[in-house]
DNA sequence: AGCCAGGACTAAT
DNA sequence: ATTAGTCATGGC
């Protein structure tokens, strides 16, 4: 089909790169001017303009609801930096991070992505979503001239994958997780949908109940797919960059200890400072901030 | 060649 | 309640 015109959107502090590609979500492509994705079983491609950003679909049905929405091109970004503790680092990671958003991502494909994304690089993960969405996800319609996208599969698709075949898209010691959270979810015992309306604690504690899912890729799930911009995952990156500038002088730093510090230090928008501080420190090649 | 990557689990103190 | 070993796989 031909590929419908772009719908104009304006927007101000919108960094569409760093948005896309700072390792909060691993669909995102670089195709051409923009990126390309699939989100929520339809193609698109954004990408910037002055005053704002486009938005292309495959069909140009001019629903562009969910995107914006997967965006969040409505949020107030100067109301929730101003929020963030007043401190060096935290002034450094801002000014280098202008227009980086928290994306909202479909809980299931957020799930997956993320018990596929433990001791792996970001580039590997984003290999390993694709290799998924190719094996087991419905191919999507897209414009003529662009290459197939495969929605991501389904939890029900996952769960009567087999092993092997995960183990073919590289999962290693991950094909059993995935495999549990697919069952998990296709059987009711864990239903995605209801924890929208749980609290946070409780949410954490059901996504913890998966196989392969601790305390780490339960809060990127809350944060990224959820909305709880509170959650303050802690991987390798953040504790470094925690355990350097903010107790530079300890010999070592609890899970426990940093856990309390980011609970109530970074304020009601932690999850947020969280992103601009991992993406400042893994830009800067794990050389100390500030 | 060896180390590390957006970890989590298990077993042993 | 902390700590080490283990689990695949690829890039550097």
């Amino acid at each position: 089909m031909k590929p419908a015109d772009g719908q104009f959107i304006a927007v101000s502090d919108y960094d569409l790169r760093a948005t896309l590609e700072c390792g909060q979500a691993f669909r995102w492509t670089q195709a051409g001017d923009g990126w390309d994705a699939v989100v929520e079983g339809r193609w698109w491609h954004v990408r910037h303009v002055p005053g704002g950003i486009e938005i292309k679909c495959a069909d140009g049905n001019g629903d562009t609801r969910s995107l914006l929405g997967h965006l969040a091109v409505d949020e107030d970004l100067a109301a929730i930096m101003g929020t963030f503790p007043d401190d060096a680092p935290m002034r450094a990671a801002v000014s280098a991070c202008k227009g980086l958003r928290l994306l909202r991502q479909e809980p299931w494909e957020c799930l997956a992505s993320f018990i596929c994304s433990s001791t792996k690089q970001i580039v590997q993960i984003r290999q390993i979503v694709r290799d998924l969405s190719c094996q087991f996800g419905d191919p999507v319609a897209v414009p003529d001239g662009v290459a197939t996208w495969h929605a991501f599969p389904d939890a029900g698709t996952l769960a009567s994958a087999s092993d092997a075949s995960l183990r073919a898209c590289k999962l290693g010691f991950r094909a059993p997780y995935l495999l549990d959270a697919a069952r998990r979810v296709t059987d009711g015992r864990l239903d995605l949908a209801t924890l929208k309306s749980v609290p946070t604690v409780e949410a954490r504690e059901a996504l913890m109940s998966i196989h392969g899912v601790g305390r780490k890729i339960a809060d990127c799930v809350l944060l990224f797919a959820y909305g709880r911009q509170d959650a303050f995952p802690i991987d390798v990156w953040v504790r470094r960059a925690l355990k350097d500038l903010y107790f530079p002088k300890a010999r070592s730093v609890t899970a426990t200890r940093l856990e309390r510090f980011s609970s109530t230090y970074f304020g009601p928008y932690a999850g947020y400072a969280q992103q601009y501080l991992f993406h400042y420190a893994r830009a800067h090649g794990g050389t100390a901030l500030q």
